[in-house]
DNA sequence: TAGTGGTCTAGACCACCTA
DNA sequence: AGGTGGTCTAGACCACTAG
């Protein structure tokens, strides 16, 4: 006989709620393992299926990853979220073997990284205070040696103080590994504004394509768990190479 | 004491497939009820949450559409389908009232209707033998009275039949209901594939624009239930307006 | 009021992973 | 072997919708 709807909603979405500000909160960290179904089921006094869908709406909404016979664990970063994704560009099998084998892999190079102070733009995005201190990264993403995307990387220096530190050239060629490893800072959810329009002559420079050229410009911002914007970024690419695929159902 | 993994799937899984073969077959009609859950227990022999885990199989598939206290529905038709949402014209909300009023509705005017036997290209896409009869229509989107979309639509004659009959003018501007009405052709899944390219000199001429004027292309391609390819469609608009939000999770 | 799907329980047994 | 999540059952009760 236990209270149909606390809170006018499900006992099972409740339990989501506490489980969700618990994980925002830091209490198991993003690649850790929560504890078992019973253990929980027991802590709060529902049965085991009441537990289960709960957890079931948290991987429904990305927060956690469940492993048959692991444990269930907190969803650590977002997988695909490479800007290549959007382009195809002719040369993906122009690597070193011949036949049908993998492609090269894609090369990153920084090309800049500055301190500076937020413009209004930058601190609308990054949700700062006008003003606030912010780090400008200037990177190339390479394809068989070619140089293909050209990105402007935005940060919030407070949470990735660590990368002021050393040499950018030998940070490795994926972002959100290293900003999980180096700064803690997970990126958990992203979105990605498409647009069309025509490359700024500084950016066409790196890209070895004339100023003015029709390009895509993608722009993004990624969130951590707690739902904060810690990165904003735009990338700029050949309009002719640019490629996506929306299936509906 | 069950047969524990027939066919080495779940007993909710091997129920799902069964369910869905039905739903193919035509046993029941897009916007038809299914049994009751109880019902469809009892006929399997299965528990009741054994039914429901399939139903919730077949609900993310988007095969079926639960109502609470109404039944189960086979789906008719996608939402949000419409190319238009790929697209910002600036002119959305220039319609009659000044103020912050809905935009003013979408137009839609067939400028052609043909009937012709199907090229290499149009048969693979809609998977039909060389030289099969397909229906080419020529569709010209506006807002606010400007000409916006451009879209060439290949239909295979064989399901849309009635098409060829009355004066397209009189169709009414949502494609997919009609569909679904006068040809009994449900569109349950489709395909948008994006690139950039120039504007054709003909398509330009429809669209006000210049030829070779950049612009965004879609490719769709549309599936029934049964995921038979029912329509082919390219569409071109101003690459400026094109705008794209891609979520991440 | 009758019928539908939604929630929750308590427990048995299975499949998978690690050690 | 022991712990994890996955499957399945049988049944009670609730919430929504329709006639």
């Amino acid at each position: 006989m236990t209270t149909p709807h606390p809170q006018g909603m499900a006992r099972y979405a409740a339990l989501a709620d506490v489980l969700r500000q618990r994980i925002v909160r830091g209490e198991w960290l993003p690649g850790t393992a929560l504890p078992a179904e019973q253990v929980l089921a027991h802590d709060h006094s529902v049965a085991l299926g009441t537990i289960r869908r709960a957890l079931q709406l948290l991987t429904e909404q990305g927060m956690i990853e469940r492993v048959h016979g692991r444990g269930t664990f907190v969803r650590s970063g977002i997988p695909g979220a490479s800007m290549l994704r959007f382009f195809r560009f002719g040369d993906e099998w122009d690597g070193a073997s011949a036949d049908g084998q993998a492609a090269q892999a894609p090369e990153s190079r920084i090309l800049s990284r500055q301190r500076m102070t937020a413009t209004a733009e930058v601190a609308r995005a990054l949700g700062l205070p006008l003003g606030a201190a912010v780090l400008r990264l200037e990177r190339l993403r390479l394809l068989a040696g070619q140089p293909r995307l050209l990105e402007h990387i935005w940060l919030p220096c407070e949470l990735f103080k660590a990368l002021e530190q050393d040499e950018p050239q030998h940070w490795e060629p994926l972002l959100y590994p290293m900003f999980a490893q180096r700064c803690h800072v997970h990126v958990h959810r992203a979105s990605d504004d498409i647009g069309f329009g025509a490359l700024p002559a500084d950016v066409a420079h790196h890209l070895a394509l004339s100023p003015g050229h029709p390009c895509a410009v993608v722009r993004r911002k990624a969130f951590n768990l707690a739902g904060r914007c810690v990165e904003w970024r735009t990338t700029w690419g050949d309009a002719h190479a640019f490629h996506y695929t929306v299936h509906l159902t």
